[in-house]
DNA sequence: TTGTATGCGTTATCAT
DNA sequence: ATGATAACGCATACAA
């Protein structure tokens, strides 16, 4: 009982069909019964069931997408699944995708052209039923080449994307980064904030400091160009540019960073220095990570909501595969909150 | 030119061949040349090539899949894509296949056996090439079911799986509770230790319970049951645990917890409380996520090393797909380490 | 060296 | 209400 069926070839709607006595079409009606336009009478629908359960048949999905043309697949192209800012997306995605009873292919970028490049040709090739991307080096010409050749539907992550028929979920974050940069002088009173960014290859880079700079402008500030820095996502490039500063033996009264890994490296290191945030410089961050309720003080920061980033694409998507005469391109924004704790 | 060919069907094996003057099958020839046995000239050779570039053609995997049985692409079960645990896991497993040129359908149990069992039904359905789990509710004997209608491989997570078919991967957090538990002893001098633990339906559960019970008979000591508690793995969890050892006013001056989240909820909630970190009492985590360097005291912890897990899981996976002739159960271990910070 | 014929397991279009 | 038959795009055994 152990090994019920020798491992053989797994059993086919052919086997079926022998064992109910039917012939092999009509097992697939039996089995496909949506299709309410053909009746099949009571005596071979049970007949056939009797032989499914006997046989343990199981529908082959590869012949079937081989006919149909679909492959009830999703795919997912994201820069990194074990980064924070990405995972919730590809859980929200793979959720949604579960409801409408489909699998999903993931991809990791690593914000390299190559592999997303790489990953579009994997579309094509496997005939996934659409896609969604947050392409980082991938232009909407390139995406153009690869969409001329099949009818699936794009929808992509980031506001700098443009293409006519791909719908794109943002966040606004230089809005974001300038209100809450106006929130810094206007609530808090700092008039002289500096702001540690990200490299300008990746798209949130100029647009938050943008954001800033506007800010300042608008309320009749000027940026201090020793405090307007750069480094590289990470705790240890927060700590760098913490000691840069020091170095410096000038520091403003506020930071705006622009991810809250900077942010925490920021805080620890200026810490360890002696510095009392927020007494001593005012530090906001950027994503709301789990360390930010961890960290003392614990970080005011500007949430983004992956989780609803990623619910909007698969929606957006599966309205788009569900409904293909959809062409325009459509926007959805996805909100930002600032969260107000004690760093700032 | 934004639009070389009409979004008409993709072009076909055959549309190469028509273009070529060749057959269709000299074309499949020309493009799989990994079998040296078949001579083609170069002319035959250029004329396909030709004709590949001129259509922009790309092989239908799903086709191909159909003919040879095999999809170059394998499946992946966890429990939840956005724990700091498994992401790591899912992008080793990801990282190797992309060197084998496989996909990976990835897909979250949340610790639900509906999910499991439905995770197989869809490895059976979609004929992946091989299949990896962490089953944390299926049993060795529903694997047997699932892989008694199939030749493919399974990998799995965890020391507490058998079938004797499937390679297993596990860290021995026994033994890793155990000898934190004996260093916090003879070499921190603790003698009051505590111990949080998660629910026992989680495999590491009793595992982890175990090897601190051991520990403590080895040295002499005993457990005192109103200091052996458990919650649910969130650092809320903690901190409601830490809500009870204040209510019952007295604390062991060392607690071992099942994992990090819960520890920091600790060293937070008891800090609140007045209480110093390792002081009053010292904490041990397990899991080593990155908050555990954020907190202040930083977090002493048992390390795993789920990058590792992961590729692991997939190298043993890619041997068993590559030698089908491969049965025995096969063990491999990932080790651990203490990280020994300043909260104990 | 290349072409013909066949089949992988379905779904869909005809008949009946 | 059901059965033949074809087709999806490719790889392979066999023939030439």
């Amino acid at each position: 009982m152990k090994q019920p069926k020798l491992k053989g070839k797994a059993p086919t709607m052919h086997d079926v069909a022998r064992l109910a006595g039917v012939s092999q079409p009509t097992v697939s009606r039996v089995l496909n019964q949506n299709d309410t336009s053909v009746q099949i009478s009571e005596e071979t629908r049970y007949r056939v069931h009797q032989a499914v359960e006997a046989l343990g048949y199981r529908p082959n999905v590869i012949a079937r997408s081989l006919r149909t043309q679909r492959t009830q697949t999703i795919a997912l192209m994201i820069a990194d699944i074990s980064n924070a800012f990405y995972h919730p997306i590809a859980r929200a995605v793979q959720d949604i995708a579960r409801q409408f009873d489909y699998e999903v292919l993931i991809s990791n970028s690593d914000h390299v052209y190559e592999h997303e490049k790489h990953f579009c040709e994997i579309v094509l090739r496997r005939g996934v039923d659409g896609a969604i991307l947050v392409p980082i080096r991938l232009t909407g010409d390139d995406l153009d080449e690869y969409m001329s050749q099949t009818h699936i539907p794009f929808v992509v992550l980031g506001h700098h994307f443009y293409h006519p028929h791909v719908d794109v979920v943002y966040m606004d974050d230089e809005r974001a980064t300038y209100e809450t940069t106006r929130w810094l002088i206007s609530e808090r009173g700092h008039t002289c904030i500096g702001y540690i960014g990200v490299p300008d290859i990746l798209p949130p880079g100029p647009r938050r400091l943008r954001g800033f700079h506007r800010a300042l402008v608008d309320c009749g500030l000027t940026a201090d160009p020793r405090f307007i820095l750069e480094s590289d996502f990470t705790m240890e490039g927060g700590r760098r540019i913490a000691h840069q500063l020091i170095q410096q033996r000038e520091i403003p009264s506020a930071l705006m960073v622009a991810n809250d890994l900077m942010a925490i490296g920021l805080i620890l290191a200026l810490q360890d220095a002696g510095y009392h945030i927020p007494e001593d410089v005012a530090i906001v961050g950027f994503d709301n990570i789990p360390e930010a309720t961890v960290v003392r003080p614990t970080l005011t920061t500007i949430a983004q909501n992956p989780r609803d980033l990623g619910e909007k694409l698969a929606h957006a998507l599966f309205e788009r595969i569900e409904n293909p005469e959809l062409t325009e391109r459509r926007l959805f924004e996805s909100s930002y909150q600032l969260i107000v704790r004690n760093s700032a």
